[in-house]
RNA sequence: GCCCGGGUGGUGUAGCCCGGCCUAUCAUGCGGGCCUGUCGAGCCCGCGACUCGGGUUCAAAUCCCGACCCGGGCGCCA
């Protein structure tokens, strides 16, 4: 790694990076105080940085006034720089122990803290969200992060090993466009705008346009007052669409994604999910496909009934999930139930080729085969009591060689939050916007 | 949006049902003191709070009404 400031000769290391050969060697650290253990004439500071701890032992006798006096007076949350020599010390907490010659108090932080970073007192959510900065200091929140990441990097990977190209469409858009949520309004020079709520019909207009495989991984955004542990105003999603490729393809991409996920995040975040605690297990696949008539039908057997062609309740989503606990399809659900450009089957037109991933009630993903004819796309807008006038640019995309398509949008948070089980979405995402939050 | 629960020092809590003994509990923190092996350091001293507005009452953290905010469930959300 470049060292990016070189204020000294001495290379900086991470805690992690502390081992054997450091011993008797001098080196640099950089970090915030997270705790201070004064006994008097000795006293223990316990360094924090990015990937860990390392104790700094002062023994008054052994380092220089100013270094004591300093090291005795700081903060918690402080960032500091500390120059000195490696001692391996069975007393101390993972057997290392630093001893400064230096001990640069960079910036003092204030007192007391709005939180406790340390966690011996913890805080709720709302407290740790309006302070995210300081409850992103600790390890296990800044575990969360790693994971995402981690996650994040895996889906990129996957999906471009498999030959899909990455895309950016526009978030500010003209009209509202699928109809069904709703959407922010904003002001756009002289004209009316929207943010998006998905990049639905530009990844389909780039079917029309030959890239035949396109992924997305950005902002979505739904003014829904909705007011769950699952929903937020501003989400990730991850998005897909493949040409020549039917509902049940587009389902492998999916599940073998997810399983892929797991997978990496078991190998390279093996660290972090210790400090979060978390023991995971890759998902085997093919996942378990259910249809909508069979996921109603267990609801109702547990006696929460669903006429067909609506939506299943979350409490029906609670009671099929006590049967499929885990990742699972339900696939074929009632075409009035999905959006218009959802593909029907020929034979049987009230069901379509679309299917939502589930974990547990949780719904990941949903996708779909979508309709490529632009006559039966335009009935579809009607029959959905939508005007095909303004699905203008959409529209003339299936007039001049449409190739069949699929694909499927999937939840970023909540596949992490899944993953992680977390039991609030707002834990996995760095600055949430919810019904009533907008700052930090 | 609806239903339930809640709002007490910087943080997290006890007290509220059954009003007065609340000059409000405990922990952590913060300030000061002692201490050379802590790792949730220990010990001693100190600091710091009843969401806001109305009402009932001799008396309100406690009961009632309203507002705001928070948590959970549901709804809404392809």
């Amino acid at each position: 790694m470049i060292q990016i400031t070189q204020v000294t000769d001495v290379v900086r290391k991470y805690t992690d990076e502390i081992g054997e050969e450091d011993v008797g060697k001098k080196i640099r650290l950089c970090g915030w105080v997270h705790e201070v253990r004064d006994h008097g004439g000795l006293v223990f500071v316990i360094l924090r940085d990015r990937e860990g701890f390392i104790q700094v032992t002062l023994p008054k006798k052994k380092v220089k006034p100013e270094v004591f006096k300093r090291a005795k007076k700081v903060h918690r949350e402080s960032v500091v720089e500390v120059i000195g020599t490696v001692k391996a010390e069975p007393k101390a907490p993972g057997g290392y122990e630093v001893i400064p010659e230096e001990f640069k108090v960079l910036n003092e932080a204030d007192a007391p803290l709005p939180l406790d970073v340390a966690e011996k007192v913890p805080a709720e959510l709302d407290t740790r969200l309006d302070h995210r900065f300081l409850d992103l200091r600790k390890p296990r929140v800044q575990a969360i992060f790693r994971i995402r990441h981690c996650m994040l990097q895996s889906v990129r990977n996957f999906l471009c090993e498999e030959g899909f190209i990455e895309v950016n469409t526009p978030k500010i858009v003209s009209t509202a466009t699928e109809g069904g949520t709703e959407l922010f309004p904003i002001s756009y020079f002289e004209k009316e705008a929207f943010l998006n709520q998905s990049p639905q019909l530009y990844k389909q207009v780039l079917m029309g346009a030959g890239l035949e495989r396109v992924f997305e991984i950005g902002p979505i955004f739904r003014a829904e007052e909705h007011n769950t542990v699952r929903h937020l105003n501003e989400a990730i999603s991850i998005d897909i669409e493949a040409s020549f490729v039917d509902h049940e393809g587009v389902m492998r991409v999916l599940e073998k994604l997810v399983s892929r996920v797991y997978e990496d995040v078991c190998e390279k975040c093996e660290k972090y999910l210790n400090w979060l605690d978390v023991k995971l297990d890759v998902p085997e696949v093919p996942f378990e496909r259910i249809s909508y008539d069979e996921a109603i039908e267990i609801a109702s057997k547990k006696g929460e009934s669903i006429p067909w062609g609506e939506d299943i309740s979350t409490t029906a989503l609670k009671l099929i999930a006590e049967e499929l606990p885990e990742h699972y399809f339900i696939v074929d659900w009632p075409t009035k139930s999905k959006p218009f450009y959802a593909m029907p089957y020929e034979d049987k037109p009230e069901v379509c080729k679309s299917f939502d991933l589930m974990c547990g009630y949780l719904e990941l993903a949903s996708g779909a085969q979508r309709i490529h004819f632009y006559d039966k796309l335009v009935e579809r807008i009607r029959e959905c009591g939508m005007s095909p006038e303004s699905f203008g640019f959409y529209l003339e995309a299936f007039k001049y060689g449409m190739p069949p398509h699929s694909g499927w949008g999937l939840g970023a948070d909540r596949l992490l939050m899944s993953i992680l089980k977390l039991k609030n979405i707002r834990e996995g995402v760095l600055f949430p916007r919810d019904r009533n939050r907008l700052i930090p």
